[in-house]
DNA sequence: CAAGGGTTTGACACTTCCGTGAACCACCCC
DNA sequence: GGGGTGGTTCACGGAAGTGTCAAACCCTTG
């Protein structure tokens, strides 16, 4: 189970050397050349850590750590030549989680990875692969959710939805991070969305989707699903 | 609502500069001179985060990491004059989080500080979202609050503020604190519209909204939960 | 006890938000 | 190409929530 990394730096010499002593560790690499890319990559798919260079060509590195905070978790590290403390503050203020400064050490980088990895994963491995609510059987690996010994109709999505409810154990969800988990981040479209899915969805699992028992609203913040 | 860190260093002067430096950042310092009063410390009362200094009198960082690890999750950051990346890597694989050397930029610090601290942070709060304050439990992960197992119908600005309140633990709020609070920094309006949410909020979770006996007001000063 | 500042109360208008139904688009498989 | 499935967008109406105002009501102080 290898770790993927995200490479983002605008010079393909300082990409290949980085790739070539991470692949040593152990990573899987995927590569962006400037920060359009690179949110495009983590939109099409997260790596577990990003590795960000602050000088990118189209914009910098601050505004794409920014970017990436706004609809995504993911774990970045800023890998850059300027050293000076403002600079360190300022990255950790966008968002990034280290920074470290080239000319780099691979083993450091390695050892700086692998600690924000060790912070990280224990919050983003699934505790459960099956939940229960009420009378729904919501399993994860197989995707799909019984009731009553019957398997529910549930299209993609609404599975989706239903299981990010579900691993959020009644905490509200906001359409934000439902957008973002669901449908993937970077979404731009329109977030009523969420509403006309959610309405799909009680109409399949609730009793009286008229008067929601599980699926409620939590007005003006989000939804929740109740046992 | 403050962080609490626990600085670990054999050296009185350091601590000093590090305890001024850091509680002007708005954190609570408690302090340990070696690994032994450190470790017990950490046993005591587990502080947000742990600065720990390489070169203990006792035994090393390195070993008293190790240590804190045997039986805590608490993030560690350590601090050292150390530059090598041998101990930056000999560090990082003892369990620390972050590794920085001196001498130190106190902004720096502060803002790795926050950094690790908005990282682990979503993990711990977890378990403590619930506040208990006279008959009443306020969940604010499921955003309800719920007395004799019934649910009150509050509103958003209505649940916010009374989150707010408990957080307090007893102590007065001024609405001026509340504003910036619940309406979110930069609020422009008239102040009194607290007074009318807090007439909504009692008429929710007081027996007699008349006569209040959790919601009460501190007069010229604001408003405070009490048991 | 009268004045004055702070607080409560009730009413009202305004905004925001959600549910709903229907139409539209994209894709896939016959 | 047509039908089916699933996803997305849009507009609207009603309900819920919010901010403002003014009058009534304290409590405190001189």
């Amino acid at each position: 189970m290898a770790h993927s990394l995200l490479l983002v730096d605008d010079e393909p010499r300082i990409r290949r050397v980085l790739r070539l002593a991470l692949e040593d560790e152990g990573y899987q690499i995927s590569e962006a050349a400037n920060g359009f890319d690179a949110l495009a990559a983590l939109r099409r798919e997260p790596p577990d850590v990003v590795l960000l260079d602050l000088m990118l060509p189209d914009r910098d590195g601050f505004t794409v750590c920014r970017e990436i905070r706004r609809n995504s978790d993911v774990p970045v590290i800023m890998v850059t030549a300027r050293t000076d403390s403002h600079d360190v503050v300022a990255g950790l203020e966008a968002g990034a989680d280290d920074y470290v400064t080239k000319p780099l050490v691979a083993k450091e980088l390695s050892a700086r990875i692998r600690a924000l990895l060790r912070r990280v994963e224990p919050a983003s491995t699934r505790t459960s692969d099956l939940y229960v609510v009420g009378d729904l059987e919501i399993d994860v690996g197989a995707a799909e959710v019984v009731r009553d010994g019957e398997v529910l109709p549930l299209t993609r999505t609404e599975f989706k939805l239903l299981a990010e409810l579900a691993c959020a154990e009644g905490k509200v969800c906001s359409r934000e991070q439902l957008l973002s988990q669901v449908w993937g981040y970077g979404y731009f479209g329109d977030s009523r969305i969420v509403d006309v899915h959610i309405r799909r969805l009680r109409l399949k699992i609730e009793h009286d989707p008229a008067t929601p028992k599980h699926l409620v609203t939590a007005r003006g913040l989000g939804y929740r699903l109740v046992n």
